[in-house]
DNA sequence: CTATTGTCCACTAATTTTATAGACAATATA
DNA sequence: TATATTGTCTATAAAATTAGTGGACAATAG
């Protein structure tokens, strides 16, 4: 029942834009070293995130990566769906085929209802959430990334 | 962020546990062939939940399993703790101290706000829940179990 | 031209999931 | 008390998924 580190490490990721929101585009070496995800690794989460346009990206020097759109445009449930696949507990939520017993299955019916709150959770939470969390917790900590 | 065939396989055989509750003990033969769970297989999900005390079992001719508390007094909660471990998300939702950031983490509050949401839904719903449920998708379907 | 920055594809290691197999233990009942 | 019936324990293995590495390549600012 747990989230994998892709979905993890691309949250934080995008946090970390999000806190760069409106200032020069960031560098995936820079996420790398603040977040401590390999450099490669990283690379293969932000690639999908940009193919889902959620991110943007600049090659070159000066480059780097940048949110394609406000921090309060972007949903959690956008980011985890991306890496993750559908939030969902059972394949059979989504997709009743895979099951011969789902239409008549009440074990079912619960994971229809444990999806359902997950996605209330992560449909209502936007990286501007997170910054004004984040924000709260480390005052003055972002000086650091302004140098 | 799926649950485990073990999760799922635990919450089905409880179910069919809870149909008969209150006849004669369930053979894992029975419960094996209903459910599409290899015998084998089954044995090993049913363990946990005897050591957790949901089960209660009887060997030799005429034994078999049945719950060892009514229905009502069962929740899913309960049953996917034992085959899945704590539910979260991540494990620093639980054990924070398994990551140095947990305690400035944004993300880590998200975390948090799923595991809570996820408890809500399955310490809510009792077996004696989805058997209510179950009756309703399939009246008279139980007969067939009671010759 | 060249240093900088991201992109793509293949591969590997580790871990977890999903089982299978065999020997064993308890017990009702004939 | 012999025997068929039923559950129990431990080891092993196949398959799938997760997590991570590595090398060559592409774009671009200055």
């Amino acid at each position: 029942m747990k989230i994998s580190t892709k979905g993890r490490y691309a949250t934080r990721a995008m946090l970390d834009l999000a806190l760069h929101y409106g200032k020069t585009p960031v560098l995936l070496k820079d996420i790398s070293a603040r977040q401590d995800i390999s450099l490669r690794y990283l690379e293969q989460i932000i690639s999908p995130l940009i193919a889902a346009k959620l991110i943007k990206s600049t090659r070159g020097p000066r480059g780097g990566i940048a949110l394609a759109k406000p921090p309060r445009k972007i949903k959690l449930l956008d980011i985890i769906q991306v890496l993750e696949g559908p939030v969902a507990p059972v394949e059979c939520v989504e997709n009743p085929g895979v099951c011969t017993r789902a239409p008549s299955c009440a074990a079912r019916d619960v994971w229809t209802d444990l999806a359902r709150a997950m996605h209330g959770v992560l449909d209502s939470t936007t990286l501007q959430d997170l910054v004004e969390r984040q924000r709260e917790k480390e005052p003055g900590k972002e000086l650091l990334y302004q140098i």
